[in-house]
DNA sequence: ATACCTAACTAACAAACGTTAGTTTTGTTT
DNA sequence: AAACAAAACTAACGTTTGTTAGTTAGGTAT
């Protein structure tokens, strides 16, 4: 992880931090204590613990939601964009556990605007998501059950993916993806 | 929910303000507050924050532990074990989902030798679970696909459903039970 | 040298935190 | 009516919290 200023600096180190013990627990004399610097310190470069928290889960909510996008103008079928999103999942929970981790545990300690923004950021990505699963079920290619039992099945399995990930070794990407799709969409059975 | 003992009122009401912000984004005042009451009156019923935190783990992760005794002792083979885990989870989603959310997302909160007992307990769970896996893969029963990976997918879904089940109208519960069976097991394809 | 910017520092604040001590209210039992 | 236990109260404690203000050290450009 390449970092270029001393605010993303700050921003990663805060994630570490985030992903072991939540946004709540973490205190900015604990940031500051990992940058080897006084809490105070830490205000040249950012504005608040809020903002830490603001930046991790809306650039990353961005980055799904531009990954989604991408996708969905794929000239593929719908169960090949469910792979492709499988694979987006897989590739940011490599890359960015992080982050990921604030997103789905700490989000609801976002404010104001940056809440509402992102509700309707995850709304928005569930609804796409949904439409390409119904689009499955409707020509045929994925078996005809609730959408919405589909949907939350591969969906809480990849948000999840990251504390799993870094326990087993990590283990290769490519294998990891492969396994993944076979078993999100071909059961074990 | 019938709630015998203040206490229990107390640990419950904290189980619905941990589930909605987590334990350490939840004050006594928050607490004391749901009760209609003073934050210092809660010392009345509890020993500490800490308590409410451990009572509502423990107590949950000790359910588990004897769910998967029972399942184990029966003579059924390992996928019809397998739809028993999954019934189990599913009861205690619908039933306990407060208490479930904190054992999710605040076990890390824990001190001492509570923390330790719990991080035993689930190792124990994880261990039961994959072996009753992999059993079913030596008898063909499973694809031959890499134990760990079936566990993760089913125990991930499995956890956050209290997230989705809510949310979703709150279906019917043998109905839940079938479609998750078929999904899991079965795969959507 | 001068000025300037970056990034650290010390010191402190007001608010919120979990918790304790001692007291009063409330409702039931004798 | 007196006694008792349960459960509330007020007041306060020592810490910790996020944050601000003002200052200082080190490096770079004028």
């Amino acid at each position: 992880m390449k970092i270029y200023s001393r605010k993303a600096e700050i921003i990663f180190q805060a994630s570490q931090l985030f992903k072991e013990k939540g946004y709540s627990a973490v205190t900015m004399r604990d940031i500051a204590q990992e940058m080897g610097i006084k809490a105070a310190s830490l205000y040249n470069h950012i504005k608040s613990k809020q903002e830490i928290l603001s930046v991790l889960i809306l650039d990353l909510a961005k980055d799904f939601t531009s990954g989604m996008k991408n996708i969905e103008g794929m000239k593929i079928s719908p169960l090949q964009k469910i792979e492709k999103l499988i694979e987006l999942h897989i590739d940011i929970t490599v890359n960015q556990s992080e982050a990921l981790a604030a997103l789905n545990n700490d989000w609801m300690h976002l404010e104001e605007e940056d809440l509402a923004s992102f509700i309707k950021m995850r709304e928005n990505y569930e609804e796409h998501f949904r439409n390409i699963i119904k689009e499955g079920i409707s020509i045929g290619q994925i078996q005809p059950r609730h959408p919405e039992v589909i949907l939350f099945s591969i969906l809480s399995t990849l948000r999840t993916l990251y504390l799993w990930y870094q326990k087993r070794g990590k283990l290769d990407v490519n294998l990891l993806k492969r396994d993944m799709v076979a078993v999100l969409l071909r059961g074990i059975v």
